[in-house]
DNA sequence: TTGTACGCGTTATCAA
DNA sequence: TTGATAACGCGTACAA
């Protein structure tokens, strides 16, 4: 393999000067064009590993994720991928299963790594950035926010939780129930508020009976749904606060031969739709849903452009590491928007 | 930071005695104690980009995958973290989106970050693994297989195709199409291959119109049904060879309002069975889905089995680098499992 | 502007 | 077994 010297010789000039030619300095365009021509001839490529031990910081930058199982962060690593990789950075994934254990394994590996930056949609809790930051590492945190100086991009959760309530009672729903995450989980709680909003500022209450606590996973979303159908007074409708959750809403009622219904009855009655139908709202995308999904209320989220948005983001960070931090609020598709 | 340096003085040894220490070598106990204290005291930890630069290899090990948005893949990544996690190795995904040049790239990447192996399910067409080979790296291809001598771990194409189609057979339907990849992917050809043996094997004939080639993704599954749907003489069952395909079409069917058949006439008729229902099988698995799937003819490919597998080789080339290749053919839970 | 020489932090070689 | 030191390949202060 070739190395640095090896250019050098053959354009006849020093390592240094390659290195200049390599890095864009200032050098005699005579030279530089010799040096562009050796490394050519020799097929020359510099050697990542030394060019990171050297300047102290590598091209690859992390993208450390909750489950890379989710096709919410599949799409969210996409726009990463797609705004990086213009910029010449190489995007690692990096799976942390919710657990802040490994979540702080694979922060260690980023410090320990010399990676350039660290993109991340935090485990439940606080994910320990402290390292990094004191280092002077570019950070960006996505989707989850969290109660620290540094950049971030995030939905605002709780205008999603209202907007896709105010859907459903729009369409007649009156006895409206909401399936979100657990307890700890700042987005769920953030989104189970909007749609307590939404019920309160339409003149009902949002009863405890009617808020279920699941898993933010397809599992959840299944046995919450059947809990609901279970109770007494089950809902006329359902509000499933993430796309797992909606998945698993849509696949309980599917196994129930329970309907979709689109419109309510639209009284005070607060009984469920004639024939058993019921109606769902979902935040968040579907891109593997067997059934047709126009009678569901979807509040979609484009994860990719959340991701491009935190990538930018972070090449801001890489360029000017003095800039003011930025928390940015991403904002949606105008509620009512259906596919 | 400390440094190993730091650690030597700390400890009254030789920094090399520290890096003994630290990789296990021969080493006076009581010497070793005294070292492994200091570590502790300094909270040091090894400078990876340093020893990846003095080892010629780091332990990052690349995961190349055509689509990481595709379930399956993602799936296969949790297999190989789950082997190679346990092994004290790091992995990176690099999505290739099946283009042979984002794959070079990341090869290229792989190489010249010293990365210690690379598992990769190459895009269409041969990948450029000969550098990575040339130098000794530990290399393993899944999924899709490749005319070279290299580890490979993949599935019986051919009998999985066989397998759903007789499965199809088996319960009565005597029209069954087959939607498959593009002509220059492998895996489709051989599916499609099994799924026209098991045709004949019955003494049934496999008309090229029930043939459909289609892109391997939702949209391809999609229009290929509705294709089908519109043949002069439709089938009364149709074989989805992957599962974004399978996708597709149940998303066609309900869309159409097309039902489900779980059994055929039996006839050799070979009209549709009675009431529009059709047939489906799936070679895959759908994780997301939105609708019951009792009624379709899954066999189940266990990606992330095919994730540790391939993992494990790699281990074992890393550990031998001269060890015999070896290629194996990822067993299949039995045919006629449903689920 | 160009070249020389050193340093990044670790591991491997060699002599003791 | 242990220690001193060279070497991995590159970037950059310093001197010319």
């Amino acid at each position: 393999m070739a190395r640095i010297v090896d250019v050098a010789r053959e354009a006849g000039v020093s390592t240094a000067t390659v290195s200049r030619v390599l890095n864009g300095k200032d050098v005699n365009p005579e030279l530089a064009t010799k040096v562009r021509s050796a490394v050519e001839a020799l097929g020359y490529i510099p050697d990542r590993t030394a060019r990171s031990l050297r300047r102290g910081a590598s091209d690859v930058v992390a993208l450390v994720l909750p489950d890379i199982e989710n096709p919410f962060f599949t799409a969210v690593a996409r726009g990463v991928e797609d705004v990086l990789h213009g910029a010449g950075y190489s995007v690692v994934l990096c799976n942390t299963d919710d657990d802040p254990g490994k979540e702080g394994r694979y922060l260690g590996v980023a410090e320990h790594e010399n990676m350039a930056g660290v993109l991340i949609a935090p485990a439940s809790g606080q994910p320990q950035l402290d390292a990094l930051l004191d280092r002077g590492r570019a950070v960006v945190v996505l989707d989850r926010q969290v109660e620290r100086p540094v950049d971030q991009v995030a939905f605002d959760n709780l205008a999603l939780g209202e907007g896709c309530a105010r859907e459903l009672l729009a369409s007649g729903f009156r006895r409206v129930a909401c399936i979100t995450g657990p307890v700890g989980t700042r987005t769920a709680i953030e989104r189970a508020s909007g749609w307590s909003r939404a019920l309160e500022a339409a003149g009902l209450d949002a009863p405890e009976e009617l808020l279920v606590h699941a898993n933010f996973r397809v599992d959840g979303g299944y046995e919450a749904l059947a809990h609901l159908l279970d109770l007494p007074e089950p809902p006329d409708a359902v509000l499933a606060t993430n796309n797992l959750v909606g998945v698993g809403v849509l696949r309980a009622l599917a196994d129930g031969h329970v309907a979709l219904a689109t419109h309510g009855r639209g009284d005070s009655a607060g009984a469920p739709v004639p024939g058993g139908a019921i109606g769902v709202g979902i935040i968040g995308d579907l891109p593997f849903a067997t059934s047709r999904t126009t009678d569901v209320h979807l509040v979609p989220l484009n994860p990719r452009a959340l991701g491009t948005t935190a990538a930018q983001l972070l090449l801001d960070r890489l360029t000017d590491p003095g800039a003011p931090v930025r928390s940015i609020v991403q904002t949606i598709t105008p509620a009512g928007a259906r596919h």
